[in-house]
DNA sequence: CTGTTAGCGCATTCAC
DNA sequence: GTGAATGCGCTAACAG
C-alpha cells in the first residue's frame, strides 16, 4: 500500500504552497502558467489523487441538483429510476447535497415543455434528466449549456447533445436480445405448434413516451429474425392497449386469425395485460415476452402467466448518475467515458427472487 | 435535507462531552450506567448516524485484512472474485487498509490446510474467505472465533460458522435455472430433432473444487426436469475433461448413441471444452449451456459455440464483502442481512457486450 | 497571482 | 469515568 501523497506533499515538491495546488486542482482563481506547468508536472508524476473523504469533509458549499423525468407511481419503471436516485442521495448523506425534483406528464408535450422551461431559473448547480422528447430535451440543454449547469442522462442519451455522463441502454440490442430468445424460447415441446410463428404487438395510438425507443428495439427484433432467414414468420398486430375490451377484442382475433403463434413479444412494458388476458382465455401455451420488471410483470412472472422480461436497471442507472454528478461537482473529475451502457438483463421465475436492487446490498 | 447531528450535538443534549458519546458509539472504554442509558437514549430519538467521511479522515488506526481463496489465473471465476476486490481496495483507498492475500490448491486439501493454519497468527483484523474444503474452512472459522477475528465469506456460506457477512449464490436455484433454460432453448427450429434428448455431462474423477457446488446445480437441475415430466429425457454422462483425447472421445461416443440429444447442460465452468469438441465435429446445431462468465465461455458465446452460460457476479461478491469487512470494522455497523445471495444472470451472444464489471461504472 | 490559516466532524490521547 | 485538546487532509476566505 504505498502512502497517498497529500497536497501539502505536492506543494513541497513543487515549490508552491498548498492553496496554489489547490486552486490548479479545481480549476479556480488564477494562477501563473509556469508555475501551473510545474505543478501539473508533479501531480502527473505522482500520480496524486484527492482523498474523497477530507475533501467532503472540508466543503463547506452545498450544491443544489434538479432531477427532471417523467412523473410515475410505485413499481413502474421511471419510479425505479427514481429509487436508484434515492439510495444514492442517502449514500452521499454526509455530503450537503439539495436535491429537487421536476416530474412532467410523459404523453404531454406540453406538460415536458413548461417545466424543462422553469428548470434553469432554479440555478441548479446540475441536472439530472430523464428525456422522453428529443426536441424539447435539446432545448433544455442548450439553455443549460449557455448557463454552464452541467447534466447527465438517464435511459436514453440525446444525440448532439453534451452531457457530463449518460447512462442509457442499447435499446437496439434490447430488440435483438428479444428477438433471439422469442427465437428460442417459443413453446418449448411438448406443447409446441407445428408450423411455428411468432407475434409481435405494437400499441396502436401510442402516447409520445418512448414510442422512439420501441422503434429501435423493433429494429433490433426484426434484425436479428431477417438474420436468422425466418422474417416470414413475424405477425405483427397492432392492439389498443388502454382499451381494455378492445385489446381483448385484439388479441384473441389476431390469435384466432394465427392459429400457429407460438410466442409473442412486446416492445414496451405492458406485458402484465397482455399476459391477463392469454390467462383468462387458457392460453397459457404461448410464450410471453416484455420489457421492464415492474411490478406487473414480477408478478405475471411469479405467476407463471409470462416467459421472461428484459430488464436494463433503472435503479443503477439512477445511482450512477448521481454518483457521476457528485464526482464532477466535488471532485471535479469527469468520467473518462462519457456514455455507459447498462447491462441487459434476462429475467425468468427461476431468476428473478434473485434480482433484487444491487444498489442496496452494497 | 435534514441537517445530521453531529457528535457534539448529541453530547449538548444529553449533557456530557463529545468523548463520552464517542466511548458509547464505539463501545470502548468504560461509561457510567447511568450515563450510558441517558445518551442512548438522545441517539435513538435523534436517529444519530456517523459522518463516514469525518470518521474516516479521523482514524488514525490502520485496519489489516486477510484474503483467502483458491489460486487461480487471468479470467478464471477466481480472479473476477480478485478483481471486485481489487476495485474495493481502490475505491477505499482512502482508508487505511492493508491487505494480504493467501492463495491455496482448490485441488488440495493440505494445501487448505497448511494456509488456513497460518492465518491466525498473522493476527489479521478481519478476514475474508473463499471457501472449499467445509471441513477445514469450519476449522479456520473457529480459530478466528476465538481470536475475535471476524470473517466474511464469498462464493459459499458455511453452515454453522458465524460469519459478519456472507456473499454467496443459490446453487440450487443455479441448477434450476440451467434446467429451464435447457428445456426452453434446445435447438431452436428448424434444426431441432425430433425426440428431443437433453445430455447432462458430469466431469468424471472431479478434483475436490467444488464438487458439492456441482452436486447442488444438479439437484436443481434434475428437480425441474421432474417436475416439468421430463425426467426420462435427461441422459447422464461422465466426461473426463481433462484428458483432451479422452474427453473428445467420450463426447463423440455419447453422441453416436444419443442422436436425439438437442441440448447439454455443464454444471462447471468447462464448456469452453466442450464447445471446443462440437464445434471441430461439426455438431453446432446442438444447445450447450455452462456456468460462469470466464474468459474461455466469453469467446464461445461471442463466436456461436456455446448458447449460455449463466453468471453469478464474482466481482460484486468480492467488491461486497470488502464494503462489509470495512463497514464492520470502521463505522462498527453490522449488516441487518448477514447471508446475501447474488443475481442470477443469463448470458447469451446478444447481451454478452453489456455484461461489464459493475463495480467499474459506478 | 500566491501563501497562510481557520475550521469541517470525528478518533484518540492526555489530563483531571 | 469523564472532558478538553490535538490533528487527519482538505476547502475557502483572507492577507499579502
Amino acid at each position: 500500500m504505498a502512502k497517498q501523497l497529500t497536497i501539502a506533499d505536492i506543494a513541497k515538491l513543487s515549490g508552491v504552497s498548498a492553496g496554489t495546488v489547490d486552486r490548479i486542482l479545481h480549476n479556480r482563481g488564477k494562477v501563473a502558467p509556469a508555475t501551473r506547468a510545474a505543478v501539473e508536472k508533479v501531480l502527473q508524476e505522482s500520480g496524486y489523487r484527492f482523498n474523497i473523504h477530507t475533501s467532503a469533509v472540508a466543503l463547506k458549499k452545498g450544491y443544489r441538483i434538479t432531477v427532471t423525468m417523467p412523473s410515475s407511481v410505485d413499481g413502474e419503471y421511471w419510479n425505479q429510476m427514481l429509487n436508484g436516485i434515492g439510495h444514492a442521495l442517502d449514500e452521499f448523506s454526509d455530503i450537503k447535497l439539495e436535491c429537487g425534483f421536476c416530474f412532467y406528464n410523459p404523453f404531454d408535450m406540453y406538460s415536458c415543455r413548461t417545466v424543462f422551461e422553469s428548470i434553469p431559473a432554479q440555478e441548479p448547480d446540475a441536472v439530472l434528466i430523464g428525456p422522453v422528447f428529443p426536441d424539447e430535451t435539446m432545448k433544455l440543454c442548450n439553455s443549460l449549456k449557455n448557463r454552464n449547469i452541467p447534466y447527465v442522462f438517464v435511459d436514453e442519451d440525446i444525440p448532439g447533445s453534451s452531457p457530463v455522463a449518460s447512462y442509457s441502454t442499447d435499446q437496439t440490442a434490447c430488440g435483438r436480445l428479444m428477438g433471439k430468445l422469442l427465437h428460442l424460447t417459443s413453446t418449448p415441446p411438448p406443447f409446441r405448434k407445428l408450423n411455428i410463428e411468432y407475434g409481435l404487438f405494437q400499441p396502436s395510438a401510442t402516447g409520445a413516451e418512448s414510442s422512439y425507443k420501441q422503434e429501435k428495439r423493433e429494429a433490433g427484433f426484426t434484425g436479428y429474425f431477417s438474420e436468422a432467414g425466418l422474417s416470414g414468420k413475424i405477425k405483427k398486430a397492432d392492439i389498443p392497449l388502454l382499451n381494455p375490451h378492445e385489446c381483448e377484442k385484439s388479441v384473441l382475433g389476431f390469435l384466432h386469425d394465427h392459429p400457429d403463434i407460438n410466442g409473442i413479444a412486446l416492445m414496451h412494458s405492458r406485458g402484465d395485460i397482455i399476459a391477463d388476458i392469454l390467462n383468462r382465455n387458457r392460453m397459457e401455451g404461448i410464450t410471453l415476452l416484455a420489457f421492464d420488471l415492474t411490478a406487473g410483470n414480477r408478478k405475471c412472472i411469479m405467476d407463471g402467466k409470462m416467459t421472461a422480461v428484459i430488464s436494463q436497471h433503472p435503479e443503477m442507472q439512477g445511482f450512477s448518475a448521481v454518483k457521476s454528478i457528485i464526482r464532477y461537482l466535488l471532485y471535479k473529475q469527469c468520467d473518462k467515458k462519457i456514455s455507459h451502457r447498462m447491462p441487459i438483463d434476462i429475467v425468468v421465475a427461476e431468476n428473478l427472487p434473485y434480482c433484487r436492487n444491487y444498489l442496496a446490498e452494497l
